[in-house]
DNA sequence: CTGAAAGCGCTTACAG
DNA sequence: CTGAAAGCGCTTACAG
């Protein structure tokens, strides 16, 4: 069933004894088009099945200048969101007939240019990036190659590109509300770093809106960035601070489920109860929340519906480029949900 | 930064009045075994740079064959297992100056052979393949064409190639004594569809040689295979047939990540406690087990080792194909270890 | 209805 | 020390 024997445009021309374009046309569909006899094109046809005939994509790509993959960027594609996602946009772009090259950043701006610089040089007909710079260089030179791409989850309000997003500001609002409206007023909230990154920003807007909307004073005491890489420690650091300024938070927002795992086991080894001595709402939704004692309420993103729209985006812009028309911008902007568990104390 | 501009080796040969030829040489480090003068040697290398040239990938590969590019095939990429080895795979690869193309097979044996004959047609160097498959005809196809490939994960008995593979047999006996000296004796084992597998099947081994070691009878009524489309309702039957039958056991033993998150759901609603009515270990350790209550004993794989032994024999072997040697076929046997955590009961 | 030819951008014998 | 030329396998004007 798998053959390698590479059997060429020409071995079929040849045995047919018919010309190379005359095949080329008939088995790229231009059969009719090209008003090819019927009787040819089933003969090609059949002999093409029958050889187990596949064009060699190189020789196709440098001919036609483009290589039916698409290259994704996220930061870690061992993180259960961008896993998630990266397997739902494998599931979109196939459909279609396209390749996917996934690439893990791991939030180094190095990376992410190397990682950039070898997609295009592999030349990938587009690309769907959750950027992590801070930045607009790498995406604007994108911008003016005329190269098709679509920022997904993280983006940039001073530059206008394709972009996927959720309503992060309004799913951190309506999470902050929730433990709002169970009477608590001490609530801090946990963004990981780099904390210029768009769905941090956006997160931590909602969580002061919420604020400011039921007139509870924001404080830069509760407001805390957490360093990626030692999560853990760092927020026991944070909680052991509030406790020993007597300042512990009833209830906390955390933005990232990263950041949630980090907190639990740090909640956990300080011996405090969820949600008994500390309420707790994390963005992202994990199996893990689902299944831990009490169960994490938490904000669901519809990931399955980012790919799709990221990927629908992206290829509309490259049937869009392959024409020669100049490229559209498209901005989609979703809801989130948000998944009530045990995690908040219903205060008096 | 990220320059479109199509530079290509004429361009170079052009400006400086020198031929294709030599360029060509000079960028790719065959400058001295040419006797290039070390001085046109760096004018090519410094205006290449000022160009920005990157050499069209097509064109390399058309010419030499090759892509620069290995394949991944794993059932999903959305299994925390197989992302955490993607990642491992896509950092190991990385650091050889290979891409990669991660592809999920879903379990379903036609979507394999699709990705199968993708990645050939795509004209990867070679493939690292956990297979769905029952039957060997794929591989036994890879193996004629002498196409660099190696099992991961998943392997056959009865057919010889590379393998990386983790001691699932000894691990799941580990596992299950591990149970054993705790004093239980009722110990049911769960392993998940489709059951051919070789790690299912191996686990079950284990899990029958630690009964086996200890004198216990083995009872098929203690041996499962539980969906994978459905698997919290068919591990609920399971519960309820055994509970409705006096049958309960005191321990099971889960052989894999899907079926654990199945069973602690499962268990939580029926209103079931760990470990006081039932203990559970499973295979594969993931985020949830460690913070779960109680924190779940496993059986955890050496994730990043298989990954970068798999890159290694599978790099090798391109290179061995490069030199048309014949391949030779490597295995490679990695230990398991079992983490100990609070879900199994001490029985007097 | 069909074919000869050019050309995409490389690398590699071969020749001097 | 260096270059002209062939060829990898395709697609696409162009010509008849």
């Amino acid at each position: 069933m798998i053959k390698n024997k590479k059997v060429s445009l020409a071995d079929i021309a040849m045995t047919l004894g018919v010309s190379k374009t005359l095949v080329s046309m008939v088995l790229n569909g231009k059969g009719d088009e090209n008003g090819i006899s019927k009787k040819t094109q089933e003969r090609v046809m059949e002999l093409a099945e029958s050889m187990n005939y596949k064009p060699n994509q190189f020789a196709r790509g440098l001919r036609m200048g483009r290589s039916n993959t698409i290259g994704l960027i996220v930061s870690d594609i061992s993180n259960p969101f961008y896993s998630r996602l990266a397997r739902s946009v494998e599931d979109a772009v196939s459909e279609s007939g396209y390749n996917l090259m996934i690439c893990s950043s791991d939030e180094s701006e190095e990376k992410e240019m190397k990682l950039l610089e070898m997609l295009i040089n592999k030349q990938v007909d587009g690309i769907i990036l959750s950027s992590t710079l801070d930045s607009t260089d790498h995406v604007e030179s994108l911008q003016n190659e005329n190269f098709p791409f679509v920022l997904i989850d993280r983006i940039y309000n001073d530059f206008e590109a394709n972009t996927v997003v959720v309503d992060n500001r309004t799913g951190a609002l309506e999470a902050v509300e929730f433990i709002i409206n169970n009477g608590h007023k001490k609530i801090a909230a946990l963004v990981i770093s780099p904390a210029h990154i768009s769905t941090q920003v956006d997160r931590l807007e909602g969580y002061k809106d919420a604020l400011s909307k039921h007139s509870i004073p924001i404080n830069q005491y509760y407001q805390k960035v957490v360093k990626r890489e030692d999560i853990y420690n760092a927020v026991s650091q944070i909680f052991i601070e509030w406790k020993s300024d007597h300042m512990m938070p009833t209830a906390i927002f955390v933005t990232n489920n990263q950041l949630a795992i980090g907190c639990l086991e740090a909640i956990r080894d300080l011996g405090l109860s969820i949600p008994k001595d500390i309420s707790i709402v994390s963005f992202d939704d994990i199996d893990l929340f689902k299944l831990y004692s009490p169960p994490i309420t938490s904000v669901i993103q519809p990931i399955n519906s980012i790919a799709r729209n990221a990927v629908e985006i992206l290829l509309d812009n490259i049937k869009i480029k392959d024409n020669s028309e100049s490229l559209i911008k498209t901005h989609k902007c979703l809801q989130t949900n948000i998944v009530v568990r045990n995690s908040v104390l219903k205060l008096a």
